[in-house]
DNA sequence: ATCATTGCAAACACTTTGCATACGC
DNA sequence: GCGTATGCAAAGTGTTTGCAATGAT
């Protein structure tokens, strides 16, 4: 996604830019590593040493309402966010590394008779796994 | 599946059984809802008054991990149980009645062309929506 | 008698809420 | 100056841990 201006870009999604909101977005829009509150925290609290949790957690579910952000949920225990992103994709968790890819699939070819009937809103597919570089690395 | 004696099962799986064990193996078994552990303990605190969730808890990780029970974590503040089962499904989680249902998906169609060097160990597809039962009712 | 299971209470981790302070227009 | 955003502290929720009592063989 190009977003020039993440101040402009958050009023045309109707929320109101202040310096956290825009260093929380910008940290998202350039870390895709899917990070968690925690590391969103620990990397903004040297730049903004009075921030606080509360205000990441505040910001992310105001993003996530106005879609500007998703949640993706793969651990029951570890919240992580990304850029919203309404194209088909998936995410891979490496259970070595930790992290979590970004996966593009086509779903058009599944086959979903049973699902006929079903008003599809959202859809999230996860796979976990070995990634290539662990995989590499264990040879 | 069909599991004619739950703790020769149990046993099978390398899990000593016991009347607690016993009970919330059946209760998973008998109720296909998928519960939450909340569910199981608040089902089951009528016929074991003296069931602590502890118990609960520490019997759905040891099922976990001797695989025969498996975990789904949909929304975050909630994991759900269900029996154990290798083969392809995914689930959708109705936002009206708040069920979970299992849905039969053949995965074999996917595109896959970018997993091709990633070593999948589990698959997780869940639908987020509205229920045919729901949808019904809306109109 | 020994060893494993149970279950209470406390600890933990993550997230939300209440409210006073600070900030921006 | 008014309305909103921030951030501390406390509360809430879901889960795990420590440990004594209980139960099974």
């Amino acid at each position: 996604m190009k977003i020039d201006n993440i101040d402009s870009y958050l009023r045309e999604k109707d929320v109101k830019p202040s310096y956290q909101r825009t260093k929380i977005f910008q940290y998202i829009l350039d870390n895709h590593n899917h990070p968690t509150v925690n590391q969103i925290y620990e990397a903004l609290t040297d730049k903004i040493p009075t921030l606080s949790k509360t205000t990441v957690y505040n910001t992310l579910n105001l993003f996530i309402e106005k879609k500007l952000v998703e949640i993706i949920t793969i651990e029951g225990n570890e919240a992580r966010y990304d850029i919203y992103n309404p194209n088909d994709h998936a995410h891979f968790k490496c259970q070595l590394c930790k992290n979590l890819f970004d996966i593009h699939l086509d779903f058009s070819k599944m086959s979903l008779k049973e699902l006929e009937d079903y008003k599809i809103n959202e859809q999230h597919i996860h796979f976990i796994g070995i990634c290539p570089e662990c995989a590499k690395k264990q040879i």
